[in-house]
DNA sequence: TAGATTGTTAATCGATTAACAATC
DNA sequence: TAGATTGTTAATCGATTAACAATC
């Protein structure tokens, strides 16, 4: 809540793609890059990225580029990712599963640290090496492993009482995975990966080339 | 191709929104639902929802509001959901096989028809009733089930020479969830569901509200 | 009819693109 | 220095919001 100014969203989203590609970047063995290059592999335009960067300080040199490292840094920063927040899963089905086992976070630097489910049937199941607890220990888990984000995979119908325990639980962050509009009170911050989204838009585009 | 007024993507993305909950209010026994409601429920203004459908048609009646079923089935229509595409999964990992499970492409009415993919300690495994064909045989299965869409699963090294395989087949949609930018010709429709993207925007926030 | 609600036009707001001075 | 590239301001474009006439 400091007085910064508002950042559009959509910079905010363009972000981590800056930081994935940063990544691979210096994976390459590259150490400078310049924003037309950046754009060139994002399919963004140069004026787009130095826009959305200016947004928060001047990372670059003129003449140069960015530093590769030094910006990744900074766009790490930025988005939080050296907090090194720590997730919990809710709903151990089988998209609740595979998001156990997603690679990707890890790299992100997020710490999976628990598993939750209703189900007698999944409780006590351990998946990627973490054992599957019952959703009433949620509120115990959650201040004794400092959960800070929680990732809502649970059938529709679920979604709104679990992310109702999880608020009460005192999480802030909630991705949320099932397809409802949950309401939500103020401060709590929540992101809808609409997963019928997506495919209903290709579903769009192929009616309409046919 | 049709030479229609160009729609805005944020329009297309509300729409599987209005979808989904015409159906749920249909469930309710509701028969007719104002702009008004339906911004209710999806904490959209209700002006934005009018917007959205006129770009398409007039679907509702003054004073009274729309037939729910009746916008059900133009919002269907106009989202090419009365297609029944065919949909094939390459990469059957924690998240492929998820997804192989998940419900909703069936009640959206995308039928599942093949599963693909590269291991030959995958091949052959059965995944929700379907068995899992080596990515070789693409070609060969695509146009014999008329496959429209690859939901594309592989870990990102991999996922441009997969597109390239599938776009050589004649498939032209593609649900990436590969966390990189693919190189797509003309012609084809790709939708990226970036899952980093989400959860470091969460970061984001949480970090602005500590 | 009176009240309600759509469809549409105009006004505002926000985001992207273009242009270019600053400077490495 | 000359060439390259950033950071920033101005111009354009697009999307949302406000307002209201039409009409059920």
């Amino acid at each position: 809540m400091k007085g910064q100014p508002v950042i559009s969203k959509a910079t905010i989203d363009r972000l981590p793609l800056y930081f994935r590609t940063l990544r691979m970047v210096q994976d390459e063995g590259i150490d400078i890059i310049s924003s037309d290059e950046l754009g060139r592999r994002l399919s963004i335009t140069p004026e787009q990225i130095r826009k959305d960067l200016a947004a928060f300080g001047q990372f670059g040199k003129k003449g140069v580029g960015y530093y590769v490292n030094e910006l990744k840094h900074r766009v790490g920063e930025i988005l939080g990712l050296d907090h090194h927040w720590n997730i919990a899963i809710v709903g151990i089905g089988h998209l609740g599963a595979a998001l156990a086992n997603y690679q990707n976070f890890i790299a992100l630097g997020f710490n999976l640290v628990a598993l939750f489910d209703q189900d007698p049937k999944v409780v006590g199941l351990t998946v990627n090496h973490l054992p599957v607890s019952h959703i009433s220990e949620f509120p115990a888990i959650a201040q004794k492993r400092n959960i800070n984000i929680a990732i809502l995979a649970v059938p529709a119908v679920f979604a709104q009482e679990a992310a109702d325990r999880i608020i009460a639980s005192g999480v802030s962050g909630i991705w949320n995975f099932a397809p409802v509009k949950l309401q939500i009170p103020e401060g709590i911050h929540i992101v809808n990966e609409d997963l019928s989204v997506g495919l209903s838009s290709l579903s769009y585009h192929l009616t309409r080339n046919l």
